[in-house]
DNA sequence: ACCTGAACACCGTTCAAGT
DNA sequence: ACCTGAACACCGTTCAAGT
């Protein structure tokens, strides 16, 4: 008799390992579809094998966001403050669409992850480059809010794909007729074309609305800056 | 013998018992702790008893938010339309910090209720009543975001209280040098009072940050608004 | 050192039954 | 008509044990 074949042994597990694992699974089933027990069983151990990598399941998801965050491309050197501030977050966007469930994870994390504040910390310093007062760059970081990650919370939800295409535009005419002004800007929603799949949580958030609010606040930022404007004046 | 007593009958179920028990039950518990079973138990009832009045977790959350929305104070009739998207704003602001778990639940809601529909249609009329092209409202509203609730997500979370407050200025030195940037507009958070509890999600989220970055936003629409701005051109 | 099995204390939701 | 009890298919996480 030929000895016993040991049980096959799989590369073993590491936080790298799992935390990719992990990334991979929302990506493919959506972020409420990632629970330690189904990530385990992706990769073909037990639940509580994962607890040996990762402390819980916070951890887990703060592990992830610092993954999205590394696929963020490094600054632009030698660029505008505006165009590299620009150039940083439209980055960050970029990283974000690949993975559609990344800024709900990212808005749900409590404290900042290392990955998080390095990011930051470079964008806060493409605006200190440029010349701006800490005054003024601290003011411009709370008005981007999460605009410096490159999505924005969405305020109308994409309608259902069977939604009555023969309607005259937008909305059906029972809400056009109870939300009139929704009606009247729905009407321009629709006649332009929005990025079918290419949306943060759903909507219209294309790249156009975002560039509109960006440079929005980037233009007012350098106006008060030129202004040589202070909070406490 | 006297006959049995039936058992206490407690006032009947409704819809919107059942909402405002959840309200208060998120109000003094926070969000995370909202469950079917203890929002049952706080009603002296047990869960399935709930599934009468709410079709399901979904439509209880879709109820709370037009709970909420229904505070917002009806606009203010006559005024220029700067003035009267922001005074809506600041109100819906006021009825949001009144229950801290509102803006996560209201984000979370995959379509709009009516009563978030009807404020939001108020919100783009005194738009369309300044003059404003249903195009410029349109990308207005896209950028003004979740700002139209009041809220905005906070991107430095609150430090915990027990944070070195020997440090010079607020971040621990450790952290200082690694994030040098951070650490020089942390200094200025530090220094300015933030307003302790009124926050929503954490943070420095407050009135005036709130207000710097919505007039940037409205400023900005105000001057487009004037050069007869359109997206076409 | 690394993984496992069984258990605990939870979820939202269903179904068939009670009054 | 309105509420109940028991059950189902899940969670994250613990503990003590296996190799």
């Amino acid at each position: 008799m030929a000895p016993q074949t040991p049980p096959p042994r799989r590369t073993p597990l590491n936080r790298d390992r799992v935390l990719h694992a992990a990334v991979a699974l929302a990506d493919r089933s959506g972020h409420e579809a990632l629970s330690m027990r189904g990530l385990a069983q992706d990769l073909g151990v037990v639940p509580m094998a994962l607890y040996k990598h990762v402390a819980n399941k916070e951890q887990l998801l703060d592990g992830m966001v610092d993954v999205i965050v590394g696929e963020i491309e490094p600054p632009a050197a030698g660029a505008h403050w505006k165009n590299a501030v620009r150039g940083r977050i439209l980055s960050a966007r970029r990283a974000l669409l690949r993975h559609p469930w990344a800024s709900r994870v990212m808005e749900s994390r409590p404290a900042p992850t290392p990955g998080v504040l390095g990011y930051l910390d470079s964008v806060i310093g493409a605006f200190r480059a440029g010349g701006l007062s800490a005054d003024l760059t601290h003011h411009a970081m709370h008005a981007l809010g999460s605009r410096v990650w490159g999505f924005t919370q969405d305020l109308f939800p994409a309608p259902p794909d069977d939604a009555d295409a023969g309607e005259p535009a937008g909305l059906p005419g029972e809400m056009a007729a109870r939300y009139p002004h929704i009606a009247s800007i729905a009407a321009i929603a629709a006649s332009r074309p929005h990025d079918g799949d290419s949306v943060v949580g759903g909507g219209c958030d294309d790249q156009f609305e975002f560039e509109f609010a960006l440079d929005l606040l980037l233009d007012g930022i350098e106006r008060l800056h030129r202004q040589g404007w202070t909070s406490a004046g």
